[in-house]
DNA sequence: ATTGCGTTAGTGGTCTGACCATTTATGAAA
DNA sequence: TTTCATAAATGGTCAGACCACTAACGCAAT
C-alpha cells in the first residue's frame, strides 16, 4: 500500500475499497472485486485484503459466496448485536444488572402497546398459557409487532443470558396475567402488574 | 480446525476465542494468547487466526500491541466508525430502527434523572459544549451516573450503528439546551426537548 | 440450430513458511 | 548492583501454493 502511516495495511485496504464503492455508488447485490484484483490494485498481500474483507463480512456489510465472488449487502445491526453480545454481556455484569436492563426493556415495550390494533392485540390468543416459556413467547410476540427487529433482538439476548444465570424465572401464572391485562386493552394496569413482578 | 461444519475457520476460531474469554472470565486489558499460541492450539493457520483477531479488533473488541501482544478491550464499540461509515448501506426501515432504539434508551435514561443527587448533576459542568461528540459525551456521563454499565454499553452500541449509517446527529446547541434544563433541575422538560429532537 | 456435458478459467478458503519491526526478557560486562 | 547489548517473543506483511466451488466455454450428439 502506499500509504507510508502508521494505519495497518487491512485498514488502509478498507479505505480503499470504500472509496470504491463510494465512486461508482454500488448498491446491494452488487459486485467487489475479487480478492486476487484487489491485492493487485492496491498493492496489498491477498492475506491483508482478506483481512479487510473478512472484518466486514462479520459485520455483515458483504457476502461471499465461495466460486462466485464477494458482494455489497444491506446492513442489518441488529446482525452485529448478536455478535457483540457475548462480549459485551459476559464482562463482570451483576445479576442485577441484567435483571434491571431486562425490566427495562420490558416496560418500554409495554408502554408502546397503544399502537397496536386490535387485530395484532388478538394474536394473544395464540400463546400457550400452559408453556413454561409463556414469559418469552409474550414479548417475543409483542416485540415482533412492535416491528423493530433492533430492539427485539437486544432483549432476546440479555433475556437469554438472564435465563443462564438460573434465576428465579417469572411465574407463568403471573405472566398470564399480564397477558389477560393486554387483551382488555387494559395496558397501565399491565405494565404496572409487569413492574411489580420485578420488585 | 477440527470442526468440519461450513463454517468459516476463521468463524470456529472466533468461537473458541470468545469460549475462551468466557471461561476464564478475561475482563478489561487482559492478555489474549499470542496468533501463533491460537494457531497451534487451535489447529488453524496464523493467517485464519488474524482473520478472526482483525475482525474484532475493527469491532473494538481487542486492542493490538506491536511486540507486545493481543489485549482484551471492553466498552469501545465502534473505535474505528470512521473507517465504516460510507459505505454501509442501509435500509431507510433500518434507520428508522435505530433511530428509535436509540431514542428509546435515552428516555429511559433521562427519566432515572431524578435519582440522581446535586453532587452529580453538577460533573455535568464538565462537559464540553464546544465538543461536536457532546451528544456522546452527555449519554455516557448520565448512563454512567446511573450506574448500569450494561444499559451503558447497549447504549453505545446502538449510538455507534447510528453514526455508522451516516445519519444526521443531533445538534450540538439542541444538546445544550436539554443540558441546561437538566442543570436547572426541570427534568420534565429536559425530557420533552430530547424527544421534540427525535421527531 | 439446439441441447447436453465435460473442460477450464476464475474465485474464495486455507495453509506454510518466510522476513521485518517492535517490545520485553535475558544475561554478561562494568 | 547497574547498564546495556543480545536474544526471544510477538505482531505485521508478504509470496506462493493447493483445494473446493462456480460459471462460462466449446465440443459433441441430437
Amino acid at each position: 500500500m502506499s500509504n507510508p502511516s502508521k494505519m495497518k495495511v487491512y485498514q488502509e485496504v478498507l479505505n480503499e475499497i470504500r472509496r470504491f464503492i463510494q465512486e461508482r455508488e454500488l448498491e446491494d447485490g452488487d459486485r467487489i472485486p475479487s480478492e486476487r484484483e484487489l491485492s493487485d490494485q492496491l498493492n496489498a498481500s491477498r492475506a491483508s485484503v482478506r483481512e479487510a474483507l473478512r472484518a466486514i463480512e462479520l459485520l455483515g456489510l458483504i457476502e461471499t459466496r465461495h466460486g462466485e465472488g464477494t458482494f455489497l449487502r444491506t446492513y442489518k445491526p441488529f446482525h452485529s448485536v448478536e455478535l457483540l453480545s457475548t462480549f459485551v454481556l459476559t464482562e463482570a455484569q451483576t445479576k442485577d444488572e441484567l435483571k434491571e436492563v431486562q425490566y427495562m426493556l420490558e416496560q418500554l415495550c409495554l408502554q408502546e402497546l397503544k399502537r397496536l390494533n386490535v387485530r395484532e392485540i388478538e394474536e394473544l390468543e395464540s400463546l400457550d398459557g400452559a408453556s413454561e416459556q409463556i414469559h418469552n413467547e409474550l414479548f417475543i410476540l409483542l416485540f415482533n409487532q412492535l416491528g423493530n427487529q433492533l430492539l427485539l433482538k437486544i432483549w432476546h439476548l440479555v433475556a437469554g443470558f438472564q435465563q443462564m444465570t438460573e434465576q428465579e424465572q417469572l411465574d407463568a401464572s403471573d405472566v398470564q396475567s399480564i397477558i389477560d391485562r393486554i387483551k382488555r386493552q387494559e395496558y397501565d394496569q399491565a405494565i404496572d402488574t409487569h413492574s411489580r413482578l420485578y420488585t
